[in-house]
DNA sequence: AGTATAAATCGTCAGTTGACGACTTGTTGG
DNA sequence: CCAACAAGTCGTCAACTGACGATTTATACT
């Protein structure tokens, strides 16, 4: 009955395999056959604190795989609790989400990056090099993505507003980077000024997707497409404000 | 798999035979109560053709704005019909969605691109322009984008190799194009071609998400996007030749 | 009109799925 | 060692959902 419940025939494609790694088997928590270095080796019972954690990490990776309209029951095996506790913890399904939400979509933005994009002690191609080497490991990842992606389409609004409006300033800075090393002078109107910017990071962005949500083959290694991009970017940055109405100095 | 349910008519013969009558009754049901005899205007009992175009094309929109995990039932209602005559047009809801990927996502491309595209008695500039004012009105819609992404996300595998292959020889073109236009060499490697390539139709594919996924205001005119980000790929080409290795000539 | 055909609906079944009351059991402090 | 607290599980309900046999009925053709 356990151990395993979801059967083959499920034709959404939910299946929930490879959840083990459990081994739960009592075996009692002492005298570990397995020291594993871990202050908290296999707790049979965890504080509130940490399971919470730990269910929030696991949503996160299971709805990012299966959607937000994977079942519950699926979560509490990939967690290896019963369904029932998931509601000890969260009110509803919905509550459940929106925490993953804020935990794993709005809260791995980091605040360095604006001073990094600023600091002109470094040529702005590498300080958006490295920018982008920290953002692709941090947001682009599979799961941020799917995640976002699932958010966005079920249309629920969760918190677009604080990823946007971070991803504006973002786009502001690299701008007003670009424009002074260039010495170019910039269109008044924001969104123009925005537009011009997401020819990078919208590129770059939809590079990520296609790693991982369209999953085409990527031979091309990161690092290279990177490059490429931010050339790209730099290189046609004058013609691009030209093209929006702003006046090259 | 796609066979007709009973021993209906296989209208797989007649493809594109009647194109009467498609008068899109859309959901008004207005329309005069039991019209009875010699009324045109709505028939209640529909071609076998008909109600299976109607079908995929309400199935497009339904799914679209709901996923691929809305419910037949629903489908229904928003198609006027019991729930249950889908299945004598669709032997599953499977087959129902594979049946829609193909008229609705893999169906809309057109051969005619790749002629205007290489049309070399235009500028180039000017052929993207008005390439991707077709290609925002044909694939870059909200239907054409959201399906496209509820199936990538579903990792259905539906017929992402149709899809990619067509794109792919897009970019090929484009760079193409580009190359004889500002007599650059291009790089040997295909797939480093690409990457430069997607520069533009992933900067512009991600605007489009953004409208119509992520549901970003969009105060700048589409037009002016487009010319925006063409500018950009075209001032910025030979940069991100460079950049990936091919020598400038 | 009358009848054959098939377009369309009704009712239902079996498996899901979010939610939760009631019960079990590991852990802690005395 | 043991009682009390709470972490955790069991079983179940009601609504949902894909699928389909049985039945009704609009339409075309005598």
């Amino acid at each position: 009955m356990h151990d395993t419940p979801d059967s083959e025939a499920s034709d959404q494609g939910y299946a929930v395999k490879a959840q083990s790694t459990k081994l739960r088997t009592g075996a009692g928590k002492k005298s570990g056959t397995k020291p594993a270095k871990r202050a908290k080796p296999e707790q049979v019972r965890m504080s509130p604190q940490d399971r919470r954690r730990q269910i929030l990490d696991e949503a996160a990776d299971f709805f990012s795989q299966f959607g937000l309209t994977a079942q519950t029951r699926g979560l509490a095996a990939a967690c290896g609790i019963s369904q029932r506790l998931l509601y000890r913890y969260f009110p509803t399904k919905e509550a459940l989400l929106d925490e993953v939400y804020k935990s794993a979509i709005a809260g791995p933005f980091k605040a360095v990056w604006f001073a990094e994009l600023a600091d002109r002690s470094i040529p702005l191609e590498s300080r958006l090099i490295i920018f982008y080497r920290d953002y692709f490991a941090t947001i682009f990842t599979s799961r941020w993505l799917r995640l976002f992606m699932y958010a966005s389409l079920a249309d629920i609004g969760m918190a677009p507003n604080y990823t946007s409006t971070v991803v504006i300033q973002l786009l502001e800075t690299i701008m007003a980077e670009a424009a002074h090393e260039q010495s170019i002078k910039l269109p008044a109107d924001k969104d123009l000024l925005h537009e011009i910017a997401w020819t990078l990071h919208g590129a770059l962005s939809h590079y990520a997707i296609r790693r991982h949500l369209y999953r085409f083959d990527q031979p091309v290694p990161e690092d290279t497409v990177v490059a490429i991009h931010i050339a790209q970017f730099l290189g046609g940055f004058r013609a691009a404000v030209a093209a929006a109405g702003g006046k090259p100095v």
